[in-house]
DNA sequence: CGAGCCTTTGAGTTTCCTCAACCTGAGTGG
DNA sequence: CCACTCAGGTTGAGGAAACTCAAAGGCTCG
């Protein structure tokens, strides 16, 4: 599996938010039609990142920001001795990318976790865009909330809830992104293994393994490599009510 | 001391970026003189709150972001069990409120540590104004990148370092931003608890409290109470730099 | 100058980590 | 087509880091 930053441009036909299955995910959520349209000269290219590829790596320029089409992407960063942390998974809707417009300079890599297609938003075109389309502008400042409120989930998360309260958490609260994206919210494939599980929750991942065959045993889900059943949804919440 | 929202807004003379001593910390950051003093339209109002104040609530609707010109404030959470978290310490010239956009609702709670005044950037005047103020658009969007940026350390922190390395990053931190004040970097008062440092940190009040002695007995720092010297900034900064 | 909060320090415990061995499943080449 | 390989996952035993509980000392503020 490469690490190369080797993306693909799609060009074959331009991309509209007005017609795409997930704008009411994406950066649309709430705009209008009108508003909508006007976006459509916003998204020109799609790339392409093949699974294990990076889509940006920390300290890259910043052109653009990237909405999900479909895929998953992790970001993460890995400090001079080697240990390497997630920050966060992303799904398809969801936008990466916020953390680096202060530098304008990415701040973390991104890395594809399968086969993963998103929409470049050059960020000159969205400044100049939003200039005469205040609800865009106020789209992304809702979009960068969400991030900062979303982080503040996490921060919570690592620095006060113990090992079982945050993949429990963690599995909530998945459950709910795929269920917002038509997918069963009870039955799921993981993208991401467990070290890649444990990276995010501060854990290791012999921990998130034995609490997978914990929660098992426990009736609260099913586990068979990858492939998860929540069956005791209250219990999981439960578990992580706990804590929150 | 108690924990009632009550601020007294301030109206002796109208606050103007473009004179405030602080400004090149704050909004106006890397903005032209002349852009600054557009923005003395958006500030109309400030804010004082007493040590032990809240600023704003969880749950509270946002009307306003919120820039301090002097004080220290904490951002928190409490959960249903009672267990709470800082997330976030700001001092003079940062902005606070970010992360409420999204509901337009607080999403934290936010304290003062100690007196403070905050000026009161109404959001829907930054909406209006920065729509023929690209600048401002722009400066808005770098702030809350800088916050997702922040918690990004943080995460990183919480998740994949170790207790000493934890509290000696909170003082390098706090150390730069005093000095980006004019404050001095290696001696200064904490205006927070121990349980308070330990909270933000993810670790509690008693190990926080035994870290600082074993800095000091170390010849790192010294402290008495929350006097703090920082003896051996490089050492500190190898701690830290261990996970980092 | 007294009350209450904050801080320090100690002793024992818990949680999660480390190290290690083994298992499983997917892909590969003979 | 089957044995092999290898990455990812599971499970166990022992240990370290940080927590809990407890007691005593020091500041600050009224």
């Amino acid at each position: 599996m490469q690490t190369s930053n080797a993306t693909i441009p799609i060009t074959d036909r331009a991309p509209k938010c007005s017609t795409c299955s997930i704008g009411q995910l994406c950066l649309p959520v709430g705009m209008s039609a009108q508003d909508v349209e006007k976006m459509d000269a916003l998204v020109q290219d799609r790339v392409r990142v093949r699974k294990g590829d990076t889509l940006f790596r920390l300290g890259d320029p910043l052109v653009a920001l990237y909405a999900i089409r479909f895929g998953t992407l992790k970001t993460h960063v890995t400090m001079e001795d080697g240990r390497s942390q997630v920050t966060g998974f992303y799904l398809p809707g969801e936008v990466v990318g916020f953390d680096g417009l202060q530098q304008m300079k990415h701040t973390s890599d991104a890395t594809a976790l399968e086969d993963t297609e998103v929409c470049v938003v050059r960020y000159d075109e969205m400044q100049r865009i939003s200039a005469s389309l205040p609800s865009l502008q106020h789209q992304f400042m809702r979009l960068m909330s969400k991030e900062i409120t979303q982080d503040q989930v996490m921060l919570i998360t690592l620095g006060s809830m113990r090992a079982e309260e945050r993949l429990a958490g963690f599995l909530v609260n998945l459950s709910e992104r795929l269920a917002a994206r038509g997918y069963s919210p009870s039955e799921f494939v993981l993208r991401m293994s467990r070290e890649e599980i444990g990276s995010y929750l501060g854990l290791k991942l012999e921990t998130v393994s034995r609490l997978f065959s914990r929660f098992a045993e426990a009736g609260l889900i099913q586990v068979r490599q990858r492939h998860v059943k929540l069956i005791d949804m209250a219990g999981i919440r439960q578990v992580f009510g706990r804590g929150c």
